[in-house]
RNA sequence: GGCACCAUAGCCAAGCGGUAAGGCAGAGGUCUGCAAAGCCUUUACGCCCCAGUUCAAAUCUGGGUGGUGCCUCCA
């Protein structure tokens, strides 16, 4: 099957050719643990799931890679400000340590609670220090960079093709950017390779100049080529992470090896919030239990993720949450329909969707296109084999099918007391006594249950 | 101000040169004591506007208009 990718680099799909055959190496850029994730952040490790298991849908064998940014990361790309994880450790009133390895716990609680496989390695940039020092070190031998009094700065002078990703036109980006004169870098653009630290700054190691501690960008080349060697197939992240943290990453990896380092880059697209951006300010930063509160499950919102191609921004609204939770639940429903069907489907009908379905997941991962070919799948007469089908399909898109079951399973969770109301609804539609099983569904109604009547009894849903 | 991306029904969205996928919501029907769920049917004579290319355009080109994002931190 041939497996198309858009690759920022060129801006165009791409067959994807992989370095070794049947072989698949990404990196993805991880999270600075200094918050919550919210669900924009989780949309793109989604995106990075479906990719991973798209690959290995088409049979390749993946080596995955995400970092845990706990150190390094600036509050400025401008190399001035604080390092988030300082920062955050400050207001809290926290070691540093304790921000990253709280935060850190609750990610990966999230990233599993959403069916994202955990990358087999998630290096943390504390823990790689000395492969920092060492690129840092290397640049700075090889000319590409130069100490200034407070740090080691990348000459972007030195790399002709710096921009190359982003298409930026460096002298009319930063035409109105201030001078900072504190950090004696030679152009604006020149970025932070490794920091010196003040004497009572909370986090700092012993480097060959001093103590200090690495730039953001340095953390990805280190470990991505620790992990993944010199060349690697495929780069993930966020849109955002094109002009500066990628284009870094570009220069100085292409720098230090001589060679290209990555084949293809892949940026997923930011989530808004009723059309606009999300924000802090805004309140609409939600997290996978700010929706767990608010009745939507994790499997839900992986729905919503997948109805929409990782490339386009994805709207997020409490409305398209509330169809994407009805439109889950329908397939669920179906789909333990299928299940518990003896009949068989003519294999022909099934390949022909699982055709349809191959085509539009390896054009660029579209994973919408490939939720209606189920969707019109499932139309079919009950059958295991449809069932069966879905299985398959549910590789790429993880949303449990294996899982489903019997709607009713509230009725058992119910309490007693409204499995008392509910019985006593039934004697009385029994009695043929309609005014009372009206009462009955109200004072059930009230109590946060809905009712519905069955052939033998009745099925509970919480409401 | 500079740059980029986008504009498809009430909402979320596929399609990217051959005559509008899918989901949600809505409407009608069926079922039910009445409901709910399910099922069946239905819902854009048109894809922001105006020109142009073409036998053919939502899809290509040019010009508008509007939105979002980036150039400060962001996935």
């Amino acid at each position: 099957m041939d497996l198309k990718l858009y690759n920022t680099l060129s801006r165009s799909k791409e067959t994807f050719v992989p370095i070794k055959k049947n072989k698949a190496s990404i990196y993805s850029c991880g999270p600075t643990v200094y918050n919550y994730a919210h669900i924009g952040n989780l949309r793109t490790y989604v995106f990075m799931d479906v990719l991973r298991r798209i690959l290995q849908y088409c049979g390749y064998e993946v080596t995955s890679v995400m970092n845990i940014t706990d150190v390094g990361h600036l509050l400025s790309d401008r190399d001035t400000g604080d390092d988030k994880m300082v920062k955050a450790a400050k207001e809290q009133n926290k070691t540093p340590e304790e921000i990253a390895q709280y935060y850190t716990s609750i990610f990966f609680k999230d990233i599993e609670r959403l069916n994202i496989l955990c990358p087999q390695f998630t290096p943390k940039a504390t823990e790689h220090i000395a492969e920092m020092i060492e690129v840092v070190k290397a640049l700075l031998d090889k000319g590409f960079a130069y100490e200034t009094a407070d740090g080691i700065y990348f000459d972007i002078s030195k790399f002709p093709n710096y921009g190359k990703l982003s298409r930026a036109n460096l002298e009319e980006q930063l035409a109105g950017a201030r001078v900072n004169v504190n950090t004696g870098k030679r152009h604006p653009a020149d970025f932070a390779l490794w920091k010196k630290a003040e004497p009572n700054h909370i986090m700092q190691w012993q480097s060959p100049w001093g103590m200090g501690y690495p730039g953001w960008h340095i953390e990805c080349t280190a470990m991505s080529n620790k992990y993944l060697g010199d060349v690697f197939d495929i780069h993930t992240g966020g849109i955002d992470h094109v002009p500066i943290h990628h284009e870094n990453e570009i220069a100085q990896a292409e720098s230090w090896l001589g060679k290209k380092a990555v084949n293809y880059w892949m940026h997923s697209e930011f989530m808004l919030v009723n059309g606009g951006k999300m924000s802090k300010h805004l309140k609409n930063t939600y997290t996978v239990d700010d929706l767990i509160e608010k009745g939507y499950s994790p499997m839900e919102f992986r729905y919503l993720c997948l109805n929409v191609q990782y490339r386009q921004k994805l709207n997020f609204t409490w409305e398209s949450m509330e169809s994407a939770k009805m439109a889950y639940q329908r397939l669920a429903t179906h789909l333990y329909e299928h299940k518990q069907s003896a009949a068989k489907t003519d294999k022909k009908v099934l390949d022909g969707f699982l055709k349809e379905f191959d085509e539009a997941i390896s054009d660029d991962l579209n994973v919408p296109m490939a939720m209606g070919v189920l969707w019109k799948m499932i139309k079919l007469p009950a059958s295991k084999d449809v069932y069966e089908t879905a299985l398959v399909m549910d590789k790429v898109f993880a949303l449990d099918f294996d899982k489903v079951q019997a709607a009713p399973q509230a009725t058992q969770d119910a309490p007693q007391e409204i499995i008392d109301l509910a019985n006593l609804r039934k004697q009385a539609r029994k009695d043929k006594n309609w005014a009372e099983s009206d009462r009955l569904r109200d004072e059930i109604a009230s109590k946060g249950y809905r009712i519905k009547d069955t052939a033998d009894g009745f099925e509970l849903e919480k409401s």
